[in-house]
RNA sequence: GCCGAUGUGGCUCAAUUGGCAGAGCAGCUGAUUUGUAAUCAGCAGGUUAUCGGUUCGAGUCCGAUCAUCGGCUCCA
């Protein structure tokens, strides 16, 4: 497809390139903007660039956009395309730009306008009877739109910032294929299913109730699941030289004044008076591991002092952006601090970097990286912060790890590394993350005796790799789709007899299986054997031993496999090998 | 918190212009004894999220609150 580029140039794109996707998705929303514009004329324009997976269009109108109104305007839209406009670029000096604008009467786009300095040439694009300011690139026409869905309507702040007013910003996809259009609506469709709140509830692993939103209940299984990520996480800090501690959920107003916390999250933090004196139940760890630090003298022959601690914290998240496990009022926190010296924090943060990067390999994530630098609210001198962002610079060009800079995103005490996985639609967590403190060693006072017998301020780092249990929990449900491997299932085996006639035996399979710590399940109910079958398969429980006659005679156990349906025989030791084994190697695949 | 939508047994969903709240699954009881994704029958289950209003009459209309969903903003 032909592409009227920045410059004014005409090139060749194909859908497959991302300038051509985007460029694409870009013209569609103009013809949103154009069909608004027909059909609702007082509405006023903001911006609609295309975004991964379509674009969107943010319009100021005093209504908003009902589904019938968005129907409408899918019609008028078809009727543009059908129309074949061509997309005409012209320029015009900033001052004539702002006149135009203004004659149309665009506040939103005189002020984008007047924010460009003041020598710019200003590009437009225009289709038909429709002009938009605009950078560009564009189709030459707009026939080449065949497919498009408005896939909805949310509210969206002018420039993203709270302070300014509410937009109306309609979301929509587009793709040169109808048929494309059709398979990326039914991927969606299908990747709902692996929505972890669905899961979390038919698997009974969560439980979300009103009379504490944002507070998960885990169920007996997915408490299974939330114990072994725990047990997994204990294993491997203790190959690393973790030592692990916990400090209380509720601590006095001064912890958290010196702290900083009170004067910098105090809007987040649930309190409580205590003896006329404030507490506040703890939002982060920190402070709580300060004062282990602080309570004993120590050297510098104890650095780096890495102290783990699974602290549940809790947070007054705003009612609008709760969202199943992945967002939460309270969750527990795989948090660390390490106190070290200031030629230990690249070789500190490089192990963290590694740490994290094994356990997400172990699951098959795929994630990327981030570093954040600091923000307006924050607290320290210039050169620490430069020190702290420099450290991790190092440690993440050392690991040739590849990231993306996050201009002001830090945490108010220092610059962090963040490491982000995907959910099953595509939007990104922030799990792991490592962040360099310099200001709470000094806040608390915290020293250690050097080797030249003076004292010295250790440095600190924050660190989590799930980041939150509960978030990963969310992530590792839609990873799997519920399919958890053997070594993580909440019931690994069940047991499956064909009829009371073998339920001695089964009873007997069942009993040595949990004798040999496998998590299992025995079916005893009167039900045909194709029933009991079907059930577990959408517990989604990793293997079933179906036993009946044959079994009982040859005790032998048949083994029907989750996710191929296949059935093999063996004997029941070799089994529990088998189960063993992937348990003890945490295989992620069911051979 | 902001914009919009939604809220009916445990779950999934019905209920015509405002006119007797219903079904399937799950549950319980009984029968059935089963060979690889649903055996049959019966029973029970509800102040329609909550509070208030309009009306002879409200699941349905209006208002408030709560919760959830999609976004924005913020964050692990």
């Amino acid at each position: 497809m032909k592409i009227t580029m920045k410059d004014g140039t005409v090139q060749e794109f194909t859908f497959e390139d991302e300038i051509g996707r985007d460029t694409f998705r870009h013209t569609t929303s103009h013809i949103l903007a154009q069909a608004v514009k027909r059909l609702f004329p007082e509405t006023k324009l903001a911006i609609g660039p295309a975004i991964k997976d379509g674009f969107y269009y943010d319009f100021d109108r005093p209504e908003p956009f009902s589904q019938e109104d968005l129907d409408a305007i899918e019609k008028e839209m078809r009727k543009i395309v059908k129309e074949n406009l061509p997309l005409e670029r012209f320029t015009l000096p900033r001052d004539e730009a702002i006149a135009l604008m203004k004659e149309k009467d665009e506040p939103y786009k005189v002020e984008l306008i007047e924010d460009l300095p003041e020598d710019s040439v200003i590009s437009f694009f225009k289709q038909g009877e429709f002009t938009d300011l605009c950078a560009g690139p564009h189709l030459k026409y707009t026939s080449a739109v065949k497919a498009f869905k408005l896939t909805s309507v949310a509210g969206a702040y002018w420039r993203g910032s709270e302070k300014n007013k509410m937009l109306t910003r309609i979301y929509g996809t587009s793709y040169p294929k109808a048929a494309d259009l059709e398979a990326y609506l039914k991927q969606m469709e299908e990747a709902k299913k692996r929505d972890h709140r669905k899961l979390g509830k038919e698997l009974g692993l969560f439980a979300i109730m009103e009379e504490g939103p944002g507070f998960p209940f885990f169920l007996p299984k997915g408490m299974v699941l939330k114990n072994t990520l725990i047990d997994y996480w204990r294993e491997i800090h203790n190959r690393e030289n973790y030592v692990e501690i916990s400090t209380p959920i509720m601590l006095n107003r001064e912890l958290w004044e010196t702290s900083g916390h009170w004067d910098h999250y105090k809007e987040n933090m649930y309190t409580t008076v205590i003896d006329e004196t404030d507490f506040a139940v703890k939002p982060m760890n920190c402070p709580g591991g300060m004062l282990v630090y602080k309570s004993q003298p120590r050297s510098y022959r104890d650095l780096p002092l890495r102290m783990g601690e699974l602290g549940l914290v809790h947070r007054h998240e705003k009612s609008g952006q709760l969202h199943g496990l992945m967002r939460v009022r309270c969750f527990t926190q795989d948090d660390a601090h390490i106190f070290m010296t200031q030629d230990q924090i690249t070789d500190e943060i490089k192990g963290v970097a590694r740490l994290i990067d094994e356990v997400y390999s172990l699951f098959g994530f795929k994630y990327h990286v981030e570093l954040s630098t600091r923000p307006e609210n924050s607290i320290g001198s210039d050169e620490d912060w430069e020190i702290a962002t420099e450290g991790l610079r190092q440690a993440l060009d050392e690991l040739q790890l590849p990231y993306v800079v996050n201009e002001g995103d830090g945490a108010f005490y220092g610059p962090k590394i963040d490491f982000h996985l995907e959910d099953s639609i595509g939007r990104t967590w922030q799990c792991g993350t490592i962040q360099l403190d310099f200001q709470l060693p000094m806040r608390f006072e915290a020293e250690y005796m050097g080797a030249d017998g003076e004292k010295h301020r250790p440095i600190m780092i924050h660190r989590v790799v799930f980041g939150s249990i509960e978030r990963f929990i969310g992530i590792l449900i839609e990873h799997y789709a519920g399919k958890f491997p053997v070594w993580l299932a909440p019931v690994q085996v069940k047991v499956l007899p064909i009829s009371e006639k073998n339920a001695a035996y089964s009873k007997e399979v069942y009993e040595t299986m949990r004798k040999n710590k496998i998590r299992c399940e025995y079916d005893e109910r009167s039900e045909k054997i194709g029933y009991k079958i079907r059930e577990a398969q959408m517990e989604k429980v990793p293997y079933m031993l179906i036993l009946g006659a044959q079994e009982e005679e040859n005790r032998t156990v048949s083994v029907r496999l989750r996710d191929t349906g296949e059935t093999i025989t063996m004997s029941l030791d070799e089994f529990m090998a088998r189960v063993k084994k992937e348990t003890e190697e945490k295989t992620s695949v069911q051979a």
